[in-house]
DNA sequence: TCTCGGTACGTACCCTCAGTATGTTCGAGA
DNA sequence: TCTCGAACATACTGAGGGTACGTACCGAGA
């Protein structure tokens, strides 16, 4: 007995060009969805089962493979709401400034502090490499948070005059220098100070950065 | 039927202290860990049966069962023996020079290089956080790899007169710049050059720190 | 309003695989 | 030589991902 009932009053309201059963169908996804989220989260890929799933939505392993081919499919899914739901946090917040090195600095804060909601941390940074596979995890980031850290990057270093070759190294190697910050200010026992700390030490690497007469 | 005839020539030429049944037990949980370790570099942790693992070792699951108490035992000993002597690698090549500013020059180089042999990449760096689970893989991190860039950047900040409350966030960054960097050079289509560009990234990012008046 | 078709599920089952219980072999010491 | 226990082998169980098939219900046409 799948949980439709409250469905039914937005058709009301809304009256869109839906069918009730559309209305049905696109809840019990959403339904699985979400409990499939927070299971993820809590117990990572391989430690919650599809039977702890669809109980939790209240359907079964038919609705669950109506809707997905597989469960890999189904933490595909996942992953790429929580990336996406992020990636636009982060990019929102960047987009207040025109500074290159003002927006690298709200960026840092800001992917600090996502790094902190377990569902990200979880699923995107811990699960999605072993569960995606690194390849495809890889090119899922490089479509959002390394994309963002990488435009940032070459924005820095064309400030500074440079922009060359090493462009994507300087990408890598910041792109991990913040995935690991994160981990370092997540872990902390005391996330405040960690994360100031973790940003003095990265703007000090900047500062220096700014210092040196040629950059490539 | 095991594989024991070579272990007792072994025996005769050695005569080591030890019975024959020791050296038949050793010889097949040898066995058993180097084909766990193929199968784990190949397959990843979920991707190996253990039927495929006692079958490549020649023995059954009743060996397997009796050197090791689960799948996780057998994966934790595969792992700790590559980091070990991974770690091992590392320190004696950073060992080879007094000045730290050389010392981490070495390290990163010889760090990017153990990363691209594939049993250290896919068991240690890979299948590790996900399969001992983030806490424990970051613990014995702490012991290994990361243990040896925070002292590294420990040394690093005291040559330049700091030291301080900001030591660990820099360890942090720069052991996550390090690993990035690594894949950046597995992953790419040139190793060599990526190599050289990673190394000369972080080399300009270090050469800017110097040009600091004061850290801290 | 009735039927008909197809979507959206539910149910029962299979297969793989980690783990266990129990049997068997064989070397070592008395 | 005769145990005795370590070092296995064999047969089985249960959990969980995936599948085959049955069913209910909504929507469209007559």
């Amino acid at each position: 007995m799948p949980n439709h009932a409250r469905v039914t009053k937005s058709v009301l309201r809304t009256a869109r060009k839906t069918t009730r059963r559309q209305d049905y169908s696109s809840s019990t996804k959403r339904a699985l969805l979400e409990s499939a989220t927070t299971l993820f989260t809590d117990h990572g890929y391989a430690g919650t089962s599809l039977d702890e799933v669809v109980a939790a939505a209240r359907v079964t392993k038919g609705a669950l493979y109506h809707h997905f081919p597989s469960k890999l499919a189904l933490f595909e899914s996942v992953f790429f709401r929580v990336q996406e739901a992020t990636a636009n946090d982060v990019e929102k917040a960047i987009n207040a400034s025109k500074d290159p090195w003002e927006r690298a600095q709200i960026g840092l804060e800001k992917f600090l502090e996502v790094c902190r909601e377990p569902q990200f941390r979880r699923i995107c940074m811990q699960e999605g490499p072993v569960a995606l596979g690194h390849e495809r995890w890889a090119e899922a980031e490089r479509a959002s948070s390394f994309g963002i850290v990488q435009r940032t990057v070459d924005d820095l270093l064309a400030d500074l005059g440079g922009g060359g070759e090493l462009n994507e190294a300087f990408g890598a190697v910041f792109y991990g220098a913040i995935r690991s910050a994160s981990e370092f200010v997540a872990d902390a026992e005391d996330p405040e100070a960690a994360s100031e700390h973790v940003q003095a030490a990265i703007g000090t690497i900047l500062a220096g950065l700014r210092l040196l007469p040629s950059i490539d």
